[in-house]
DNA sequence: TACAAGCAATAGT
DNA sequence: ACTATTGCTTGTA
């Protein structure tokens, strides 16, 4: 929709995205994790390929979140409407947060390593 | 093909 | 709170 040129889907970004599709609806993984999961050690390289996602919300990129239990960023912003929205998204799926904006300690089950 | 710069992060100091 | 490091993409030549 941003984007003038269609993003190529390079064999890491479709690792990331096949992965993410293992995490189910009512649970969330972290960027580390997430490229734990397909060998990757760079938790910005996640964050860069699920920036330009082709396939939202199909793949469900408002699952991943930061180590720290904050939010992260979405659609390529790291604070404001966009992150209010990626934070409702969540609440409609069963987590819970605290005031400061990260996930409630009560909810921190929910966040788990996709298997591959 | 080569090199520089940027990114939705994280660990260490 | 600040810096260093990380791996992958994108732009420029």
């Amino acid at each position: 929709m941003s984007r003038k040129h269609p993003i190529k889907v390079t064999p890491f970004r479709r690792k990331v995205y096949l992965a993410l599709l293992k995490v189910p609806v009512g649970y969330v993984t972290t960027y580390a994790l997430l490229g734990k999961a397909i060998g990757c050690r760079s938790p910005r390289a996640i964050g860069q390929a699920l920036r330009g996602n082709p396939f939202a919300p199909r793949v469900p990129c408002h699952r991943v979140i930061a180590t720290d239990f904050s939010l992260g960023g979405f659609s390529g912003h790291r604070s404001g409407p966009q992150i209010a929205r990626k934070r409702r998204m969540l609440e409609a799926e069963g987590l819970r947060f605290d005031a400061d904006g990260c996930v409630a300690l009560s909810e921190r089950w929910r966040v788990i390593a996709p298997r591959v």
